[in-house]
DNA sequence: GAGTATGATGTAACCGCTTTCACAGCATGG
DNA sequence: CCATGCTGTGAAAGCGGTTACATCATACTC
């Protein structure tokens, strides 16, 4: 590989020059630029972008941390972060936190060490505290789907209340009153932020929120179906059901169809995220749609926009999610 | 950041010696080892990555270039390499070619530029001419999916003839007789070595190959809708259809039952990958397991053996698909 | 035409680490 | 007692860039 010696002897200019053409820092003039030009390219010469890194402290990397790679969330948000970082030239390296504390922590360490310019994170498990203190010591950082307080312009979040809100007022305008919910895990924010937009809207339409009718799992397929056998159970009435997440409401489906109830006609069943999946359900799945790959090309705006300087549109904050109506949500059978 | 000098400072030696406790290279005495490495706690001291590469020449970095990053099979692959490569300390960089020439050359161009250790690449575009010129001049690669003469110890492929083999001959076992094929595009090495196994398994059933059973498709799931529907208007007797892969497998199966034609009641269904939403469709998904995340795991393994010098393993070059059975195939009705 | 601002370029230090080579000190063998 | 071979360590030259500062024309001002 060329290096910039080469190009500078080739040339007859001294190596500052030659940066200077490559950076275009400083003024260098229209002849002698065209000669480094040139001899760049006759020596096929590309800057090392290590030896660049070095001498500028810059890496030109920003790494992400998600839980998972792989998922329909996760995937579909990396996928919008590389796109746009990909096409300012920017690098991403990720790793995963598995939403275990000690993982999370061992992976932003690790992202550490390569000396990222910025880190983009979707944690779980950690703390708050230990959130502040990586934005204190660390390159600047960006969270995903959290509000830290404190950081809350650092942070790029779904209205998961708004979410919650209009899956049930759907159903609630479409006649059910007897609305359950299965939710994730509630000390996890989105999943009792959800919630609450459940309970707003049985209010606002004068309904009581009934304890009963509401079943805490766990985001799988399993606990979905688990939930589902736990709601029927409990014998109370309910003509529909708002699950947190498209996978509960797969395995709530499953539940329904091995007792021979039917969906819409005798339950109406909604979703939450608008995965892949929703769409290869029998019915199609109702469902309320988290536009997560924005989220993440948001995400990788904020970075070069205020990591590297490039200049472009306000960054927003906090995504509104919409519903996205299929077959599984009707009226009301009463 | 404390450097290196610092430390050495700290204890009093040369930067060498601190260098060398760090790699381990040399011998050390024990006594200033021990100096230099409470010296490296107590400032806190970490190497820095950028200037380690610079100076050794290597990255860390593993470059991985997939069609897309998020979807079933890729999403998958990623994270068999990111966790294969993490638990190694490298770092994988990724980026996407979306299946299009003139992207992968350019997501190639971009790796390069990172100065990667290594390319592991699942391309589809590029010619193979390309990628014996990529394999001469850049750092060592690794092909996924695909098998590229001259290059074979450089390629971890599935078995897709055995797949399509193992998928037809499970029907042929079933009693079916006249079974249907949608294919993807035969253009495509992994299209078309399904097919052949299709092939291969009517024949060791002494049954004739219609190609008038057969539909070339696009791999997607709007594709497979048409496809069957095509079939259909054939007005050819078959009882069962392989797709070539999963999504297809959904949208011939959308078609069929806005037929109102039952499967497997009256028709069964086979499709190929094992991606998730075959467990999610009903009823759910007969097909061919396509393990794409050890193969992903393998990949980083080779890297590190043959990059890195990690010892392990034997590197398995291609992989054997399984039959997954699930409801959507059954007995012939005949 | 002297004084000065300006623009283009060169010099050299520096980024933080690795590694070759030299060397001192010491044990070993004849 | 000297030649020899090890071990442990230091000095210094890279790795391939960037950039503060110096220098030198040149153009401009009065």
């Amino acid at each position: 590989m060329a290096t910039i010696y080469e190009v500078s002897k080739l040339v007859g200019v001294s190596v500052a020059t030659v940066s200077r053409v490559i950076n275009g820092s400083t003024r260098v003039s229209d002849k002698t630029r065209q000669k480094v030009l040139s001899a760049m390219q006759a020596l096929d010469y590309k800057p090392n972008p290590i030896a660049q890194s070095l001498a500028t402290n810059r890496s030109d990397c920003v790494g992400v941390l998600v839980p998972e790679v792989h998922g329909p969330v996760f995937g579909a948000m990396l996928s919008g972060i590389e796109a746009e970082l990909r096409d300012a030239g920017k690098f991403t390296i990720f790793a995963t936190g598995h939403n275990l504390e000690a993982k999370e922590r061992e992976a932003i360490q690790f992202l550490n060490t390569r000396n990222c310019d910025a880190l983009i994170m979707h944690v779980e498990a950690l703390a708050d505290a230990s959130i502040h203190r990586q934005a204190h010591n660390g390159p600047p950082i960006l969270i995903m789907n959290r509000v830290v307080s404190g950081l809350e312009d650092r942070c790029i979040s779904l209205d998961n209340e708004h979410g919650g809100y209009i899956a049930t007022n759907m159903l609630l305008e479409m006649g059910h009153r007897e609305i359950a919910y299965i939710s994730g895990p509630l000390a996890w924010g989105d999943a009792s932020d959800r919630l609450a937009g459940h309970r707003r809207a049985l209010e606002e339409h004068d309904q009581k929120f009934d304890e009963r009718l509401v079943i805490e799992s766990n985001f799988h397929e399993v606990g979905g179906s688990e939930a589902m056998e736990e709601l029927l159970r409990r014998e109370l009435p309910f003509s529909a059901v708002v699950c947190a997440n498209d996978e509960m409401a797969a395995g709530a489906m499953d539940t329904l169809r091995a007792r021979g109830i039917s969906i819409p006609d005798d339950i109406s069943l909604v979703g939450f995220d608008n995965a892949p999946l929703s769409r290869y359900l029998y019915p199609k799945l109702s469902t309320v749609n988290y536009p997560i790959t924005e989220m993440g090309r948001m995400a990788a705006h904020w970075v070069l926009e205020n990591v590297y300087g490039q200049s472009g549109t306000a960054v927003q904050h906090v995504f509104k999610p919409s519903l996205v109506m299929r077959a599984s949500a009707g009226r009301s059978p009463n």
